[in-house]
DNA sequence: ATAACGCTTGTTATAATATAACATTATAAT
DNA sequence: ATTATAATGTTATATTATAACAAGCGTTAT
């Protein structure tokens, strides 16, 4: 469960520190704002980074809400397999690391002949806490 | 398989209809210019017809492309639990109608405790023609 | 019947998310 | 060194989505 190692650029760099400092996803305007004081001064420089680190797989996009989380799955190649666990209360988003789910999902196949390289899953729930 | 029948208000049938004629997922402002002729205006008249089309299950939002289908699916509930297969090259779209992933989604738990109430699930990769 | 309610409508304005296009600079590969 | 590839900085703009408010319609409870 360790972080990946991979070369960045410096805004690469900037955008993935933030990213994995925050303890909920970002969304790209809030993390733009974060990093101004860095030096980064327009949305293209954090969508074309967020771009690169999404490509890298070391973070990934929420699709329903538009955010951003560092990957911590050592076993999700580049992104290809992502699912994620949101609580619609306290909107806590969580990457769920199941290996027979994640297997499942690789192998399955429909009745259309498409072959599938990639997939986002996305739960939507409520918490433990938030289930109280 | 045939489409659900519900009370719908005119601007709720109105955009239905222009979903249901399309042969693929529709934006939010293609649908609006295609409704103008028809007296809708402005986007909140599309996007409160969208939202409740999405609560009552007879369209979907593919998170991924923010474009919406209708639902061809009788089983999926209130669209509690979506699946799609987009194919990267053409983007074509299409509902995955599978009982066993349905019945292996629905009844997924991780370790979390989290109880998951609704799910949706994007595939990518390349369709049947595509991949020639 | 009418008041109260929920829901839908219409409208204007604006917020939030994302990309195009272009000029420049840095890095890596041969 | 030369070339190719990737990253940068910048301005402007496109795209997606919502806030806020005024008004209308149909139901139903009193």
């Amino acid at each position: 469960m360790k972080h990946k190692q991979v070369n960045l650029s410096k805004n690469q760099q900037i955008v993935l520190e933030t990213i994995r400092k925050a303890k909920k996803p970002l969304k790209a305007y809030s993390i733009l704002s974060s990093v101004k004081k860095k030096g980064i001064n327009a949305p293209p420089q954090v969508y074309r980074a967020l771009e690169k680190l999404v490509e890298l797989g070391v973070i990934h996009k929420i699709e329903s809400k538009n955010a951003f989380v560092d990957c911590k799955n050592s076993e999700c190649e580049t992104s290809k397999a992502t699912a994620f666990s949101i609580c619609k209360k306290c909107q806590k988003i969580t990457e769920i690391m199941n290996s027979k789910l994640s297997t499942y999902l690789t192998n399955f196949q429909d009745n259309t002949g498409m072959k599938y390289e990639k997939y986002n899953l996305e739960f939507y729930g409520l918490c433990k806490r938030c289930k109280l």
